[in-house]
DNA sequence: CCATTTTACGGGTACGTGCCCGTAAAATAA
DNA sequence: TTATTTTACGGGCACGTACCCGTAAAATGG
């Protein structure tokens, strides 16, 4: 049994008590301050290394709320009922900024219309005249986001990214899910439950496609992984940047019209209930269906057995870790992870009840 | 947007600045204390609602450092090579304790055999002398375990129980799955994979199984599954309370000439990597192999592909949250959730790299 | 050798809360 | 009435850290 705990006790008056001096000396040493002799700070430093000594937080934030609060600001889409998504990162968001609201912290929220890049651009001006001490957003216009991190660099500001990366683009900070692999996952359930030969439909609808990396690298995981494991099945790609339900329900129609051996439909993002209310009202059962996230409409399908399994990569958890990390570099300058791959959970409808997104 | 955050920085300074009264008078009311005229009372209750006052945590712990550390035991078994199982909760005590250390709160751990009863009582009464404010186990023996509930419940200190439940009996609060879904999911993933009228195999290798809530349990949810669903596969128990290689090899040597048309076996505890080894060494291959838990041996095979799903419950977390959950109610006297159940993960060789315990 | 600057350090206050102690005023007892 | 208890409140210190201010002693300047 080790004794570290009891040690860990000591606070800055031990340690100048063992020194000889008073505690603004050792204060000056911890902060790296000048002001005292190159003797008397080397025996401190050993005395804190012998000790091994660690600030109390609480005493050290607490003291701290004189010199005013930390400013952090986020920008994400703003959650209309078609991307409901986007309401679990603020969650986490929320309940993160209550959990430090107490260590002086504050949180402005910005918000932009994901089909409408000049709206991303205009909340960046704004972002830009609040200077926030630290900053979080997704990168879904890549020209956009590739500027705001460079400003943010210039400026030595920390900002964190999450839900989807920017690839090949030096950043310091992702969180989310690896995409590519997710894909791959996703093809491996396909593989396990398939039977036969039957056709595959892999399912990107959105408003934009072309320069959508959540989606192009999801794609390429999942076909890569047939590839890899020599599995002939054939794979149909759907695209489609009309949303909503008439559209998609009359396309699927023409397709499933040409294509009658389609076992499998695979929904590259949230929009998977959209898919099931079609297939359901196209008669067509016996179709394996999975997708992504974790949204009401999403869970109430997976329910009712219309979707057979859903993709989740913890959204609430990205937002809550976002800011907690952004907090943490800030306020007791912990250097940050360059990226935190978030775990690619399996849902169905049998373990959906116990799951926290 | 609201003005909540503005207010929720007023502290008793200004509760008493506007009632016109001192710290002590408003910290008075704040505890409940005597010694406070009703009349000035209920002027502070009001300015208290009014300012939505919430004390700041870290100012109050700090002070509250003077009266002494909480202690706060552990009982958990000790993790052999065998049933590594068990370093993952106590992984996550110990990284809460690192987090909460500097609130003064220091635990102590006590270990027990798996396979012995006796163990568990000795560290019984230990603990009792030990007098902690808190205590954290697992109920792996159900009558020792409730005494120890109702002794707790006696001396009013608070308890916890992770990772597996005292089905039917009164407790405060429990951490960890819902075994028998646990048992239904792992049913649910055999339906979708199993092809045909293939036989399953339930193996439950254990010391002791007769008592062993954790794996009856989850046989049952598997077992009902199959028959939710009308589905006639052959299902199969294997109990063994022999645990070592050799004797497991055997005893599937001899059921598998027994039944030759087994596709799939399903271990109910984390003893899944011995199984793997034997159906390798006996040259059984496309058998479908799902277990539980994520230990380095199990991991090591799924990695492999000798093992197909895992089932994990985050054991981990289980200790993390246990002991902040006592925590939290000691200190913050918060009320403690009555079942926190653990999400139910399923673990491939695509998705086990980013998944926390 | 004295005046001025620099170095090296100690004292003291603040952060927001908890709690002990002291004490006027009010209530009760003799 | 006076002595004693009770009520209702204020003052002040402590928790561990951060930082401002003041000041002897040492170093430098002329």
């Amino acid at each position: 049994m080790t004794k570290s705990t009891d040690k860990s006790l000591a606070g800055v008056k031990e340690i100048a008590k063992r020194a000889n001096v008073s505690l603004a000396t050792v204060d000056r040493v911890i902060h790296n301050r000048t002001g005292v002799s190159a003797k008397t700070r080397e025996k401190i430093l050993a005395i804190i290394d012998e000790l091994d000594y660690q600030p109390n937080v609480l005493a050290r934030r607490l003291a701290l709320t004189a010199r005013g609060t930390i400013r952090l600001a986020t920008l994400l889409p703003n959650s209309s009922e078609e991307t409901e998504f986007w309401r679990a990162p603020m969650d986490g968001i929320l309940r993160a900024e209550l959990e430090i609201k107490q260590y002086g912290i504050h949180v402005e929220h910005y918000f932009f219309d994901q089909n409408d890049r000049q709206s991303f651009a205009k909340q960046v001006t704004k972002i830009k005249k609040y200077k926030p001490d630290g900053l979080l957003f997704t990168p879904i216009f890549p020209e956009e986001s590739k500027q705001l991190i460079t400003s943010s660099e210039a400026q030595n500001i920390p900002y964190v990214l999450i839900n989807s990366d920017l690839p090949g683009f030096e950043k310091s900070c992702y969180i989310g899910p690896d995409i590519f692999n997710s894909g791959y996952l996703s093809a491996q359930l396909v593989g396990y439950c398939v039977k036969g030969k039957k056709a595959v439909l892999i399912a990107n609808i959105a408003r934009e496609i072309d320069n959508n990396y959540a989606i192009l690298d999801k794609e390429q995981g999942f076909r890569t992984y047939f590839r890899d494991h020599n599995l002939h099945n054939p794979l149909i790609s759907f695209n489609t940047t009309e949303t909503d339900y008439q559209s998609v329900r009359s396309k699927l129609n023409k397709l499933f019209k040409q294509h009658t051996d389609i076992g499998v439909v695979f929904v590259t993002n949230s929009r998977v209930s959209i898919v099931a209310k079609c297939l359901e009202s196209l008669g067509k059962k016996n179709i394996l269906l999975l997708g992504h996230d974790f949204t009401n409409e999403n869970v109430s399908c997976l329910e009712k057995g219309m979707i057979d399994f859903l993709i989740c990569e913890k959204p609430e958890e990205q937002g809550y870790r976002g800011i907690i990390t952004l907090f943490q570099n800030l306020v007791f300058s912990k250097e940050t992870e360059k990226t935190y791959l978030m775990p690619i959970d399996i849902i169905t409808r049998h373990n959906y009840r116990y799951y926290r997104n």
